[in-house]
RNA sequence: GGUCCUGUGGAGCAGUUGGAGUGCUCGCCGCCCUGUCAAGGCGGAGGUCGCGGGUUCAAGUCCCGUCAGGACCGCCA
């Protein structure tokens, strides 16, 4: 190393010893005299002195520099408590210019903030020079850190970590597939896997018994604030297991985790909720249990009404504490947000400390508008805020409203952790056009053991043995016991459509394999971003990422995707019609 | 595919009722300065107000379109 020590690890011990630095100019002071100097390298930064040496007036920010000098102490009233480094500071007797720096397109701040002030497109455009950043050099550093931990773990648990293709066939998770042309066999194309789903099954009919791997997992959909088109999954299967291994591995994972990277002690076991039970009291399937504000059910209140925005399936309502003092302007701010996500509206009554209950549900029945705030549970000075109709999607817009007002009204507890299971979920879902099933999670997902031989019969109430760990309403890892029997797998695809024929096509290496003696198994798999973001506390998975994609799927640094030439079209084969 | 927000010197912002490219902080360039640590002082440069069209005597400002980014819905576990 062309460097004798870490500017950011030097102390009061170090005074005395001749040192060599190696870095970058993080600021400059000239005094003309005298110019001070703060190097920083991937250790931190330093206070170097120069006096009598005339060619560090010309040095400017971000100017890669190596510094030879001695440590000495710095002065009463010269320490600088607020940095780590701050009792000591490295006299020059030598600054040597290793590289230049134009002027920078953006300020490369010491804040330990992930985010900057900064446009992200310019960021992530000079993500070289965002990453020299404290914050974004720390996210980076964190990844690398809980992926390590993970794999402690994993290994010390027997767990074998396996490779598995990128350039493979369709997967069954549902979404978009990306497609890669192959130039051997024009018109014939790979897709990137979305999971590495059937690979690890396999590997468990291969007698594996316990695989996991840090896989890349590929989706061609639109993208949000945690979604992207490429994730990184810690992906795990094992055999001969059942659900409570599962949950035992995630738990001594997830603390260990939290633990050392964080000082936290996450309890475990986590509570374990069903899914039904999390739609029908926080309408969601990853509850945020950081705040109570449970949804409230007045469907059996509304039984019979005249009233004609109540006759539905499903009539609930969140109780807003404090909300009686809402202005009609903010009571029409969540029409407009109601609508904005599709729904029909909210109907609202506030419950004023003294006089009438008012809203836009006063010509309710009388006997039932009186009863309504004991029934939803709301105390004077509360407000009401109402949904109806269909059963899942009026949960679902509860559970989003729930949200909302809490955060509004400032009731998340940020400080907690809250982690916990969603368990017994549906098997299966109503296609697009209602016209037929399709498997929740993935075909192969087991039926829960109430329903093995009776869920063909009632597709909607069947519940599966799928399993998700949500902590603080973000859903961090999702998996399920598979099944193993050709027979049950065979049910599953008559229930959502499949012929024979096509499950032959798609997955009959698969079902080929399961002829072999399979072993009972299963799995989850972690989304490694939205970890690596937790563990940071943002919601931007992109921080996560050392380059991450725009929304578009563009990359702002390459340039990426680009048009191809006429050649590399032909060459690879994209228009040719494969042959019967 | 849809809704909403944003786009003004290098960065972050402000810009009123439509009235001169106006302002602020930082950065940049030059000069001065021997104890600063967000150094300071003096001086200076730097603009296709994302792009195109329209309304108007006059557009950063209003309207239409478009591009880019972001949030959300659809989509996606």
């Amino acid at each position: 190393m062309i460097r004798t020590h870490d500017a950011g690890d030097l102390r009061v011990g170090d005074v005395g010893t001749s040192v060599t630095l190696a870095g970058w100019v993080a600021r400059r002071r000239d005094h003309g005299g005298v110019t001070f100097l703060d190097v920083r390298d991937a250790s931190g930064s330093v206070q170097v002195v120069c006096r009598d040496l005339p060619e560090v007036h010309a040095l400017r920010s971000e100017w890669c520099i190596s510094v030879g000098g001695e440590v000495t102490a710095r002065t009463e009233g010269n320490v600088n408590p607020n940095l780590a480094t701050g009792e000591i500071e490295v006299v020059a007797s030598a600054v040597t210019v290793l590289s230049e720096s134009e002027p920078l397109p953006f300020p490369i701040d010491g804040s330990d903030e992930i985010e900057s002030g900064v446009d992200e497109m310019l960021r992530w455009k000079h993500r070289y020079l965002d990453l020299r950043r404290t914050g974004p050099a720390r996210a980076v550093r964190t990844r690398a850190k809980a992926i390590s931990l993970m794999r402690h773990v994993m290994e010390s648990r027997g767990f074998v970590d396996v490779e598995t293709p990128y350039l493979t066939r369709s997967t069954p998770e549902g979404a978009r597939d990306f497609l890669v042309p192959v130039r051997l066999q024009p018109g014939h194309w790979y897709a990137l896997p979305q999971s590495p789903q059937l690979f690890k099954q396999l590997l468990m009919v291969g007698g594996l018994e316990r695989y996991y791997q840090i896989a890349r997992c590929f989706r061609d959909e639109d993208f949000r604030a945690d979604r992207t088109a490429e994730f990184t999954q810690l992906d795990i299967e094992m055999s001969f297991l059942d659900e409570e291994d599962i949950f035992a591995l995630t738990e001594d994972l997830l603390a260990t985790l939290w633990r050392e990277l964080l000082g936290i002690e996450l309890p475990t076991p986590f509570p374990r909720m069903s899914y039904w039970e999390a739609m029908r009291r926080y309408g969601s399937d990853k509850p945020d249990l950081r705040f109570e504000l449970e949804l409230v059910d007045l469907t059996e209140h509304m039984a019979g009404t005249e009233f004609r925005v109540f006759q539905a399936e499903h009539v609930g309502a969140v109780v807003v504490p404090g909300g009686a003092a809402y202005t009609r302007k903010e009571l029409d701010a969540w029409q407009d947000w109601a609508k904005s996500r599709g729904g029909k509206g909210i109907a609202w009554l506030l419950i004023p400390t003294t006089g009438e209950p008012k809203g836009s549900i006063t010509r309710l029945e009388p006997d039932r508008l009186a009863s309504l705030p004991e029934a939803a549970g709301a105390q004077p000075g509360d407000a009401i805020l109402f949904a109806a109709g269909p059963r899942r999607t009026t949960l679902e817009m509860l559970g989003a409203l729930r949200l909302a007002v809490a955060q509004q009204q400032g009731l998340v507890r940020t400080d907690e952790w809250k982690f916990l299971w969603v368990v017994d979920a549906p098997m299966f879902e109503p296609t697009g056009d209602g016209a037929g099933w399709t498997a929740v999670h993935h075909p192969f997902t087991a039926p829960s053991v109430d329903w093995e031989k009776t869920f063909q019969d009632d597709p909607e109430a069947a519940l599966a043995r799928a399993y998700d760990v949500v902590g603080n309403g973000v859903e961090l890892g999702g998996g399920s016991i598979r099944i193993h029997r050709g027979e049950m797998q065979q049910r599953v695809f008559d229930v959502i459509g499949l012929t024979r024929a096509e499950a032959e096509s798609k997955f009959g290496f698969l079902l080929e394999a399961f002829k072999y003696g399979p072993p009972p198994h299963g799995g989850i798999a972690f989304g490694i971003d939205r970890l690596v973001a937790e563990l940071l506390g943002t919601d931007a998975i992109r921080e996560t990422m050392a380059f991450p994609k725009a929304s578009s799927g563009g990359d702002p640094l390459t340039g990426a995707p680009t048009p191809i030439t006429a050649e590399q079209r032909a060459e690879a084969g994209i228009d040719a019609v494969p042959e019967e």
